[in-house]
RNA sequence: GGAGAGGUUCCCGAGUGGCCAAAGGGAGCAGACUGUAAAUCUGCCGGCGACGCCUUCGCAGGUUCGAAUCCUGCCCUCUCCA
């Protein structure tokens, strides 16, 4: 095992805030005394099916405790998915049925893998413990938080000043997340910052339940490809980890330059005085930012898809995009009889067929602004119209493509 | 239970009888440039074989030549009072 100075250096990248840190020190002190291991806790709501960069930030910290040595145990918030998570969008989620829950925890289970190490990985659903607590030990357990408090929380407390809907089971949300770190006697939880509340109940409960208290470890909520908005899927700004490499490349590829550095710390294991030769290197012009984001793009691509993958994506990168050449793999479409007339075809119709746009109107505008190409040459027909030949490539924008059977 | 405020296009947020497919911002898309799906600038941003037509402003009706805007009922949310 690691001395206590070295693990703290590992455990502290990126990391926004330990609370309270001399806690740890404490805990990793006696740890590495007794040569027993801390117990690492993180809750995921297994309301996501996939999981994308941005869950993988917290991921990779538990992966790092992993490899020093320490027990992991992923909670699988099954019984609070049924309330869904206050924290975030600043509405009542809808709840989920059991049905939805477990199967959306059997895709979560595969991908959490990508990440972690199975072996050092223990799983458990929090309807463990939560399924069978009864009235009377509810009672008991909100009896040990107070509203005003719970009003603290963040979130709650901008829909009450706004006047938004707060409704009284999600107050559960947090004492049940708590009770978590109770049930598994929890040295560390970790979390994103906006589970800090969340994180901090743990410490009070378990205080109120007679335990060591343990320590919330929060890590950055990180920008999606918008560089804006926090990553999500519903906001359609990820990067899933179990895209395709070629779209995991490209997309990494449109991130602002500005959210490289952050994205290095946190979704690559590149070592840390590497990012810094990195982020010097972009400071003084000798490193072009783009070619930091394709190593970037490449290390990404590299941890889910290997290293090979990684390397094909970046030429099909390079040839599409900078030398605007073909893409490898190009869709066919077939155009069916009902679509030709006088043997011409109405492109509009086809691109929308083809799935390039949602609309023929979309179709119209994209000719119109002379997003069109047919075999390499501008296409502006204002009726549309084309005589389609087999093997003839349309491409629409940059990254739509299409070849004609 | 009573009194008041409010529900707008992907998101935020204007609009309070015609000039509204609905300001502005964000996101998204496209073009230019950079030969980064970056930044910046410009344009687009409900649908329709389309200088017109159709559907949209919580839901359902109504008034009007005409409604997102006025009226009625319903649903949902909030605030104050009880």
């Amino acid at each position: 095992m690691l001395t206590v100075e070295k693990q703290l250096e590992i455990i502290k990248r990126g990391v926004v805030e330990i609370v309270p840190e001399e806690e740890l020190v404490a805990k990793l002190e006696r740890s590495v005394k007794t040569g027993r291991p801390l117990h690492i806790k993180l809750g995921l709501d297994p309301t996501a099916p996939d999981i994308h960069l941005g869950h993988t930030v917290v991921l990779q910290k538990i992966r790092q405790f992993q490899e020093l040595g320490h027990n992991t145990t992923i909670i699988l918030g099954d019984f609070t998915a049924r309330i869904g998570d206050p924290t975030g969008k600043s509405e009542t989620r809808k709840q989920l049925t059991e049905e939805q829950v477990l199967e959306n925890a059997r895709t979560y289970e595969k991908q959490i893998f990508k990440v972690l190490d199975p072996d050092k990985t223990t799983i458990t659903f929090n309807s463990k413990w939560l399924s069978s607590m009864n009235f009377a030990r509810v009672i008991e357990l909100a009896a040990k938080y107070t509203v005003a408090r719970m009003l603290e929380r963040d979130d709650f407390a901008k829909r009450f000043k706004e006047g938004l809907p707060i409704s009284v089971h999600e107050f559960f949300y947090p004492l049940m997340q708590g009770y978590d770190s109770v049930a598994l006697q929890a040295d560390v939880e970790l979390g994103g910052t906006d589970q800090k509340f969340n994180l901090l109940m743990g410490r009070t409960l378990q205080r109120e339940y007679g335990q060591e208290p343990q320590v919330a470890l929060m890590m950055p909520i990180i920008e999606g490809t918008d560089g804006v908005q926090k990553m999500s899927k519903s906001l359609g700004n990820y990067i899933g980890i179990d895209e395709l490499p070629g779209e995991m490349y490209g997309k990494t590829m449109s991130i602002p330059d500005d959210l490289m550095l952050r994205y290095y710390e946190l979704v690559t294991t590149v070592p840390l005085d590497e990012v810094k030769r990195i982020a010097e290197g972009l400071q003084n012009g000798i490193l072009h930012p783009r070619d930091a984001k394709m190593r970037l793009a490449r290390e990404i691509v590299g941890i889910y898809h290997g290293e090979d993958a990684a390397k094909h994506a970046e030429e099909e990168f390079k040839r599409v995009f900078q030398q605007r050449d073909l893409p490898e793999d190009i869709p066919t479409f077939q155009i069916t009889e009902d679509m030709l007339e006088d043997g011409l075809v109405w492109l509009p119709r086809v691109m929308q067929q083809a799935g390039m746009c949602g609309s023929t109107s979309e179709a119209r505008r994209l000719i119109q602004q002379g997003a069109l190409r047919v075999n390499g040459e501008k296409f502006d027909a204002p009726d549309g119209k084309i005589k389609p030949e087999p093997g003839m490539v349309i491409k629409a924008g940059k990254r739509k493509f299409i070849r004609l059977a």
